[in-house]
DNA sequence: TCCTTGACTCAGA
DNA sequence: CTCTGAGCCAAGG
């Protein structure tokens, strides 16, 4: 399979979109952004289940400046480790962001609630079951 | 064309 | 909690 390039395009517009809303001082994961994006067309659904969060790593690393990039961190509620990463924990410390001595966000804590139903529905993205009700658990 | 590398996540051990 | 393998994409050398 292969994302064609204008697929490719638009899903990384959409990632940078959502990325937008998150608040100063909250944090959202890779794969919390990819249950909002829709699988592309033509592209294998079992292999965009696997893949997107990975594919939302690839969009953050090209991602425009006006993109707030370092409120996304990974499942485990640490910064994924790469050249920037020291800034990254930098930035999220001076907007309040706490990190414990396992180099870990709290994400019951500082976990965004994500895009309000309205949105996702006016932008044409997937509204995840239950994104009217808070899911601590999964963020 | 082949090989390597990469801002992911989940389940299992 | 930490570590590994699977998933098998995309870009660049």
């Amino acid at each position: 399979m292969s994302l064609p390039p204008r697929a490719r395009a638009a899903f990384f517009q959409a990632v940078w979109s959502i990325t937008r809303l998150i608040p100063p001082g909250q944090v959202s994961t890779y794969g919390q952004i990819a249950l909002y994006l829709p699988c592309p067309d033509g592209v294998n659904e079992p292999d965009f289940l696997a893949f997107r969060a990975r594919w939302v790593g690839e969009a953050m690393a090209a991602c425009p400046s006006d993109v707030p990039w370092q409120r996304v961190i990974n499942s485990q509620g640490k910064i994924s480790q790469r050249r920037g990463a020291a800034q990254q924990r930098a930035l999220l410390e001076a907007e309040g962001v706490i990190f414990n001595d396992r180099d870990q966000v709290d994400l019951k804590r500082f976990g965004w609630d994500g895009p309000s139903s309205e949105w996702l529905k006016a932008s044409g993205l997937v509204i995840p079951p239950g994104n009217d009700v808070s899911q601590p658990g999964l963020f």
